[in-house]
DNA sequence: CTGTGTGCAAACATTTTGCAAGCAG
DNA sequence: CTGCTTGCAAAATGTTTGCACACAG
């Protein structure tokens, strides 16, 4: 699967449909709005907050519930976009578009620090092969209590 | 909260009903049998699993599947046991007395390994120092393709 | 034109809640 | 006895599917 990593909007919508072109789906205007709508936005979202915006910000196109469902999944299945499951609360995506990266969390103040490790990424490859798993993703966050938490 | 790791099963139940006690709730057969089902397997349940499995243990006390979401939820709250997420397929229980690991999660049947990584433990806490947090838990899993569902 | 996409409503799957009866303390 | 707990059924959530019409290619 390609990296698409720092596309800007035209690059990823163009990616977008090259995918539906070879597998013989329809560019409409639905699909985009919803790319569009994932890409202005950098928060994640579970299908009915982005229902919620997508109705906001294209009231014309009177889009149902139903086709988000449809095309997150879509987005998803063809790693344009990512989830996190909340359990029964469902998932929440986000477009896969930001370089990689973890985040240290502070349980105290919610300080969010994001950070990167290839050696850490490396071994993550090696434990998945050593199970015969094909790594797709990974979550890693680490929790603990910041420098300014710790002396107050 | 206190480590309830390598804890046996008279030494697990003992906290169980301290908890209960101090919280006025009552030690009850099937609560008991939800506990005593999860300890003897150390696989990850289902809600729905769980409750087939206490059924089929424990026929005569009659179990509702209702009374296992209620306490699994209890155990969860109190760090008895703990839940890993599953988008619309729901969550995944373990006990919490197994020594730490991480979780190695195949996409599509749900299948969960477990490991563990002296490394890569080793390379949080540097991590954590680098960015002065003093590390106090962390959460990492690897999502993939299992063997068995590369090649169906 | 052809066949994919859409919204709607209904179906599904999972989890939570209301309630009357049961039982632990 | 008191009030927490239980199982059942119903409700609430979240997601998917069936269908007839709309529309992209």
């Amino acid at each position: 699967m390609e990296n698409i990593e720092n596309l800007s909007y035209e690059e990823l919508l163009e990616r977008f449909k090259i995918l539906l072109k070879k597998n013989s789906l329809k560019y409409t205007a639905q699909r985009e709005a919803i790319l569009k709508t994932l890409f202005d936005n950098p928060d994640h979202f579970t299908p009915e907050n982005l229902y919620l915006l997508v109705k906001e910000n294209y009231p014309k196109l009177n889009t149902g519930i139903t086709t988000v469902y449809r095309t997150l999944n879509l987005l998803e299945e063809n790693s344009i976009a990512t989830s996190i499951s909340f359990g029964a609360q469902g998932k929440k995506f986000e477009l896969g578009n930001k370089p990689h990266h973890d985040h240290l969390i502070c349980e105290k103040c919610g300080l969010i620090v994001e950070f990167e490790d290839a050696t850490i990424e490396k071994l993550q490859h090696k434990i998945a092969k050593l199970h015969d798993f094909k790594l797709t993703d990974h979550l890693m966050q680490l929790y603990g209590v910041c420098k300014k938490c710790q002396t107050t």
